[in-house]
RNA sequence: GGGCGAUUAGCUCAGUCGGAAGAGCGCUACGUUCACAUCGUAGAAGUCGUGGGAUCGAGGCCCGCAUCGCCCA
C-alpha cells in the first residue's frame, strides 16, 4: 500500500487549510506557524510562506490525512501488509524517482526542450496530455476582416475569417485554408494586413483547415490551440505570444506592431485577463468597422487541465520530457506490444490502453512549476553570458540521491557559486506527480537500493486501479518498466468501476454528491459494505447502495444464527475439514442426502476457486452465496431433526458419543460444510467469518487453508461423489429433496396454516430414477414437513400431493 | 467523427458450451416456529432495446439500427 502523497491536490487542500500561498523567493522561517489550522474564514488574505516552510505544511497535512485513510482502510479490512507501505514523496520515492529519472536522462529517453506548452494559468504549470479533457464552453465565432490586396478573389480587398479568440489578433502569424479550397487558392503565397495592428502575415494551404468551419479560412496564433503548433511548425513562422504566464496579456507588444495606432491599441488589452480582452477588442474591431455582423454564439469543446477551473493556453516554455512513444513510431508499437504481454480484467480494458497509446502525439510532460514534488535532480552551468547551458546538465552521483537542487550544490562547485556567472544554477521544477507514481512497483520492492526483493517479486502479478486512469498510471509504469528493465511492470491488471451515487451519476466535490464509506462501517458494519462492492462486478461501474448493504448486513447476521446452530451439536474432530482430512472415519459421512450435499459445495469450491482465479470476486461470491441460502433454507430444513438425533429430557441435541450412524454422518456433514463456507466467505466478509471461526477453530480463518474440492469430498469412497455420473445423480437428489420440500410449504402456505401443521400424507409421483432419490430423502423429508403417511408411486412426471391432517 | 461497453421483472443485476427465462430488493399474502423477526414460507410480476440472418433450436452467434454511458478526436 502506498500514499501518491506529492502533487498538485495536495498543494492545493494545504492552501485551502492553513490559508498560505508558497512564494519561493521568500526564506524560510524556523518555527513558523500558520494562521490557521482548518477552515480560514472565506475573506482571508493568504499568507505568502517560503518554499521549505510551505513544503513543512504538506508534509504535516499529508501525515494527517494519511492516518485518516489508514484507518479507514483498516476498518474496510483491506488485507494489507501496512509494514511496507510507502509514500511517493518519502525520502525512499523520492530516492527511486530521481534515479530512474536520470537513469531514462543517461540512455537519452528524458530530455529537456524550449517549446509550446499546454499551460494552467491559475496553477501556474505546464499539464501533460493525460491530464487533459475537453469541457463543452460557450463562445462566440467573430467575423472578423483582414486587410489584403484587391482583385477578383476578394474585390473588397477584405479577407474574412471566423474565430473564437479575437483577442489573439496581435498574435497572429498567418492565415490558412484547405488547399481544395478554391475560394482561397489565389490568397496563398500572398499576404494580408491584420486588423487593429496592420501586421503584414501569409496565407498558406493546409489540410487540417477546414474548408465548412466558419468562412473556411483561419488565423494562426501563437497559441490559440494545438492545430496552432502544428501550422507555425510546419510553416516555420515566427512567435508573437501576447499571453504570459498568469493568462493576462503581456505589456510588450510583438515587435511587429510598429504603427502607432496599433501600439494604442494594444495598450488597451495590455494587462487584461484573455477575457477582458476579448470584450475589449471586440469593442475596438466594432469602431473600426473589421467585425462583420454580430458575434454568433455557439458551444464547442475546450481543454481544460481536469483539476483547472480555466481553459489552458499555450505558452513557450523549457521543459522536460520523457519520451513515450508520441512522437516515435517504434516506442509506439513496443508498447502497444507490452500492453499485449499482459493480461487485463476485464479484458476488453486493453483497447483503452491501445486507443490511447495510438492517439499519443507528443511526449511525456513531466517537468511542473510547483513545489511539493520531487525535484528534477539536475543543475546547469552559468556561462559568461550568465545563461543556463541547458544542454549538458550537472547530475548528481547516485550515492547523493535524494537531492534538491535549489539547496544541494553540484559536484565541484561551491554554495557561493549558485546562480552567478561562471557557477550553477539549480533546476527549479518538480516532477509530476506521475513520474513518480509511474514507479510504484520499483519503490514497493527496493529497487534502488538494490534489494533483492525485487528480483524476486518483478514483475509483480496484479496492478489493480480504476479504468479511468489507464491513460496515466498504468500507461506511465508501463513506459518506465519498458525502459528501466526492458519488460512489462506486472502480469496483469484488474481494472476497477467507479462508484456512482444512488442516482447511477459519477460522484464530485463539486456536485456535492460524494459518499464516503465511514458512517456506513458503524451503521452497516465492513462486512455489509464490502459485500455490496463485491457484488459489483470487475470494471463495472455501480451505484452506491443501502439496500445491497442491509442484503449483506442479513447475509452476515446469517452466518452467525446458522453457525451457532450448527455448533450445538456436539460432533468429533472428523466433522472439522478445515484440519481433518482423510481419516478413515470420513466412510461415516455415510447418508446420500448429506453426501450430496457436500458434492453440491465442492462444485461451489471449484466454482469460487475458478472465479477467484480469474479475479471475479461477484462470481464467487455469488456462487457461494447462492449454496449458503439453499444450505440454510432446504438442507438444514430438512435435516435438522436427524441432528438432533435423541433429544435429552432438557431439550438438549444428543451427545456425539450417543449418536447412530445416520446421525453421525449428518453432524460431521454440517460441520464439514460449516467450515468450506466460512472460508469461501472469508475473503468477501472478513470480519463475521474470522468471528464465527473462532468459535470453534484455532487461529484466524484467514490464515486457513482455502478449500479444495477434497474437503467436501469422501476421501477413501471418491467414485459416488464429485464424478460427471455422480453430479446428475447429486443434482437429482438435491433436486427432487427441494421440490417435494417446496410442495409441503406450498400447501401450508396457501392454506394458510403453520409451516409446523401436521401433514396426514404425502404422495409422490416419478419416475424409477427419481424413486430411488425420494426414497434416500424419504425420512428426513418426513421429519421436516410432520409428515405421517409418505408413499412413491410410479409416474412420468414428478409430481407431489400434500394433504393436511385436520386441525386439531 | 472513431473506439469500447451496456440494453433481461417496478429497481439493481446474474444467465458458463446455443437446449424449458433466474436472483436479490421492492410489492402482496400467510406464519409467533423449539438457530435466526436483522426471521421464515409462498405468490404476482418478462414481447430478454429493435429489424434482419444462419441454425432443428437464440437472451446468447452474424449483420444493421436505436438509446444510454465511458474514452478519444
Amino acid at each position: 500500500m502506498g500514499w501518491d502523497d506529492n502533487g498538485l491536490p495536495t498543494e492545493r487542500r494545504v492552501q485551502n487549510y492553513f490559508g498560505v500561498t508558497c512564494d519561493p523567493s521568500l526564506a524560510y522561517v524556523a518555527g513558523f506557524q500558520p494562521p490557521f489550522r482548518g477552515d480560514p474564514p472565506k475573506d482571508h488574505k493568504a499568507v505568502p510562506v517560503s518554499r521549505p516552510n510551505f513544503i513543512e505544511l504538506c508534509d504535516e497535512l499529508t501525515a494527517q490525512d494519511e492516518k485518516v485513510f489508514e484507518d479507514l482502510f483498516r476498518r474496510l479490512g483491506l488485507s494489507v501488509d501496512w509494514s511496507l507501505l510507502y509514500t511517493t514523496i518519502s525520502e525512499h520515492a523520492r530516492r527511486t524517482s530521481q534515479r530512474a529519472f536520470l537513469d531514462n536522462l543517461a540512455r537519452g529517453e528524458a530530455y529537456t526542450q524550449e517549446a509550446p506548452t499546454l499551460w494552467d494559468v491559475d496553477f501556474r504549470t505546464a499539464v501533460a496530455q493525460a491530464e487533459l479533457e475537453d469541457r463543452e464552453r460557450p463562445g462566440a465565432y467573430h467575423a472578423v476582416a483582414f486587410h489584403g490586396p484587391s482583385g477578383s478573389a476578394n474585390p473588397s480587398g477584405d479577407v474574412v475569417i471566423e474565430t473564437t479568440r479575437p483577442e489573439l489578433i496581435p498574435a497572429c502569424v498567418g492565415l490558412v485554408a484547405h488547399p481544395d479550397d478554391a475560394r482561397y487558392q489565389p490568397l496563398f503565397g500572398k499576404t494580408v494586413r491584420s486588423p487593429l495592428f496592420d501586421v503584414e502575415v501569409g496565407v498558406y494551404p493546409h489540410p487540417l483547415a477546414q474548408p465548412e468551419k466558419g468562412t473556411g479560412i483561419a488565423m494562426i496564433c501563437t497559441f490559440g490551440d494545438l492545430t496552432d503548433v502544428v501550422w507555425w511548425r510546419e510553416f516555420n513562422l515566427p512567435t508573437r505570444a501576447i499571453i504570459g504566464r498568469d493568462g493576462r496579456i503581456i505589456a510588450e507588444p510583438p515587435a511587429t506592431i510598429v504603427g502607432e495606432t496599433g501600439r494604442a491599441h494594444y495598450a488597451t488589452l495590455a494587462g487584461k485577463s484573455a477575457k477582458q480582452a476579448q470584450t475589449a477588442i471586440v469593442e475596438l474591431l466594432r469602431t473600426s468597422g473589421d467585425l462583420k455582423g454580430e458575434p454568433r454564439t455557439i458551444t464547442h469543446p475546450v481543454k481544460f487541465y481536469e483539476k483547472g477551473d480555466r481553459p489552458l493556453e499555450i505558452v513557450t516554455s523549457r521543459q522536460w520530457y520523457i519520451r513515450n512513444g508520441g512522437r516515435d513510431e517504434s516506442l509506439r508499437n513496443a508498447l502497444l506490444a507490452r500492453g499485449e504481454e499482459m493480461v487485463w480484467h476485464p479484458d476488453h480494458m486493453r483497447h483503452r490502453y491501445s486507443n490511447w497509446v495510438q492517439g499519443l502525439n507528443g511526449d511525456w510532460l513531466v517537468s511542473r512549476q510547483r513545489y511539493f514534488g520531487v525535484p528534477i535532480p539536475v543543475w546547469y552551468r552559468v556561462d559568461a553570458d550568465g545563461q543556463p547551458d541547458y544542454d549538458s546538465p550537472l547530475v548528481p552521483s547516485a550515492d547523493r540521491l535524494p537531492i534538491d537542487p535549489s539547496t544541494d550544490v553540484p559536484d565541484g562547485f561551491t554554495a557561493a557559486q549558485r546562480n552567478v556567472t561562471g557557477g550553477f544554477v539549480g533546476d527549479p521544477d518538480v516532477m509530476d506527480t506521475w513520474a513518480t507514481s509511474s514507479l510504484t512497483p520499483q519503490i514497493a520492492s527496493h529497487w534502488a537500493d538494490g534489494d533483492e526483493l525485487f528480483a524476486r517479486v518483478f514483475p509483480m502479478d496484479m496492478r489493480p486501479q480504476g479504468h479511468d486512469i489507464i491513460r496515466t498510471w498504468l500507461f506511465s509504469t508501463m513506459v518506465r518498466s519498458h525502459f528501466a528493465h526492458g519488460g512489462i511492470p506486472w502480469k496483469r491488471a484488474a481494472l476497477s468501476g467507479w462508484i456512482l451515487d444512488p442516482d447511477r451519476k459519477k460522484m464530485s466535490k463539486s456536485k456535492g454528491n460524494v459518499v464516503t464509506p465511514i458512517d456506513l462501517f458503524d451503521k452497516y458494519g465492513s462486512d455489509a459494505v464490502r459485500y455490496w462492492a463485491a457484488s459489483a462486478r470487475p470494471g463495472v461501474d455501480t451505484a452506491f447502495s443501502e439496500d445491497q448493504m442491509k442484503v449483506g448486513g442479513k447475509l452476515a447476521t446469517k452466518l452467525l444464527n446458522v453457525t451457532k446452530f450448527v455448533l450445538t451439536f456436539e460432533c468429533d474432530e472428523d466433522g472439522n475439514a478445515g484440519t481433518q482430512l482423510g481419516t478413515s472415519a470420513d466412510e461415516r459421512i455415510s447418508q446420500p442426502l448429506d453426501r450430496a450435499m457436500l458434492a453440491r459445495l465442492a462444485a461451489v469450491v471449484a466454482d469460487a476457486t475458478a472465479a477467484f482465479d480469474e479475479l471475479d470476486y461477484a462470481r464467487a461470491l455469488e456462487r457461494t452465496e447462492s449454496f449458503f441460502w439453499w444450505f440454510c433454507d432446504d438442507y438444514v430444513e430438512l435435516v435438522k431433526t436427524r441432528a438432533y438425533g435423541k433429544v435429552g429430557a432438557d431439550g438438549a441435541p444428543a451427545k456425539f458419543a450417543d449418536c447412530s450412524p445416520d446421525e453421525v454422518s449428518v453432524r460431521r456433514a454440517l460441520h464439514r460444510a460449516l467450515s468450506v463456507v466460512q472460508r469461501l466467505f472469508a475473503p468477501h466478509m472478513p470480519f463475521c467469518t474470522d468471528e464465527v471461526w473462532s468459535w470453534w477453530q484455532s487461529g484466524s480463518v484467514h490464515r486457513a487453508t482455502w478449500p479444495t474440492n477434497d474437503a467436501t469430498k469422501h476421501p477413501t469412497n471418491d467414485s459416488s461423489l464429485g464424478t460427471a455420473s455422480s453430479d446428475s445423480d447429486t443434482e437429482l437428489l438435491l433436486d427432487t429433496a427441494s421440490a417435494v420440500l417446496s410442495e409441503i410449504r406450498r400447501t401450508k402456505t396457501e392454506a394458510k396454516v403453520s409451516q409446523r401443521a401436521k401433514v396426514s400424507a404425502v404422495i409422490v409421483s416419478c419416475d424409477s430414477a427419481r424413486s430411488a432419490a425420494v426414497r434416500e430423502a424419504q425420512s428426513d423429508l418426513v421429519k421436516a414437513g410432520s409428515v405421517t403417511e409418505f408413499s412413491v408411486i410410479d409416474g412420468a412426471e414428478l409430481s407431489v400431493s400434500v394433504t393436511l391432517a385436520p386441525a386439531t
